[in-house]
DNA sequence: ACTTAAATAGGAATTATTCCTATTTAAAAA
DNA sequence: TTTTTAAATAGGAATAATTCCTATTTAAGT
């Protein structure tokens, strides 16, 4: 495991402080959006500058230590770029849990019945988490 | 089938020029963004004012007329609302595809290993269609 | 410590989206 | 067909989101 410092200087990226707390609060929040990102890291950060977080996102985006989650009808939202995996989306309570799913077979099919190579796939189930679904029975 | 007119009305929107405009062009584009729609739109409707737009991909999307497809890295793009299907996105020539596949058992495994109800599924496969895996050979 | 290319802060500029309201219109009633 | 009226639109203002600009600062190599 390497340190956010080694990761961004393996990028060619210069471990500055505003690269490092925006990897941090992404790590402690899991998915988080640019909004609240900016907000929790100005509280500790005051000078941080919105131009920055958006240039820093897109750039770490980009070299792929983020990852861009893109969930249906809300603002995009950033993540530790990891192994891949699906995300399971509580329209009830909107909590967000990875999970990993295989579905090599399901890439399979669709590369021989239709002529198309598939390099990368995004797949969001939403429905009801177990709180939200126990919840709902009272 | 029914006409654009009677789709309006049984979900209890007045049947203007405008939204059957709207309809229409998104129809005839598949997937098409707020952007590329309006200036569509403009030319054979300059009057067409773009909050008119917004109001109602907005409110036929709420009433399910509509279905906003959020495609990695792109704007919102809307489709007619038909039967379920996936997405197959070219990321050479942009081109995006239509497919059926059928994911039960991945989200009868999803629902038994998590204890999560999926309710509804967003799945995107991208890659190379066709056109661009031969091209790219020669 | 010095050097320098890269990065930042702060704010301006641009773009995207929502909001407001006088006027128009779809469609139901007469 | 004409009248009525609630719903919808056009046009523009207001707001929000994102990108751009540049003087100053800083990470990191020498
Ligand atoms: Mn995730
Ligand atoms: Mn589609
Ligand atoms: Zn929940
Ligand atoms: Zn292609």
């Amino acid at each position: 495991m390497s340190s956010y410092q080694e990761i961004l200087q393996n990028n060619n990226l210069k471990a500055t402080h505003q690269r490092i707390a925006i990897l941090e609060a992404i790590d402690h929040a899991g998915h988080i959006d640019v909004d609240k990102l900016f907000k929790n890291l100005r509280k500790h950060f005051p000078t941080l500058a919105l131009g920055t977080m958006y240039r820093n996102l897109s750039e770490m985006s980009d070299k792929h230590i983020l990852l861009e989650v893109t969930l249906p009808g809300q603002k995009v939202k950033y993540e530790l770029k990891k192994e891949p995996h699906i995300h399971l989306v509580c329209n009830w309570c909107g909590k967000i849990e990875d999970r990993i799913l295989d579905i090599e077979d399901k890439i399979k099919e669709c590369e021989e019945e239709n002529d198309f190579t598939v390099l990368d796939s995004n797949i969001v189930f939403t429905g009801l988490c177990k709180k939200c679904q126990d919840q709902k029975k009272v």
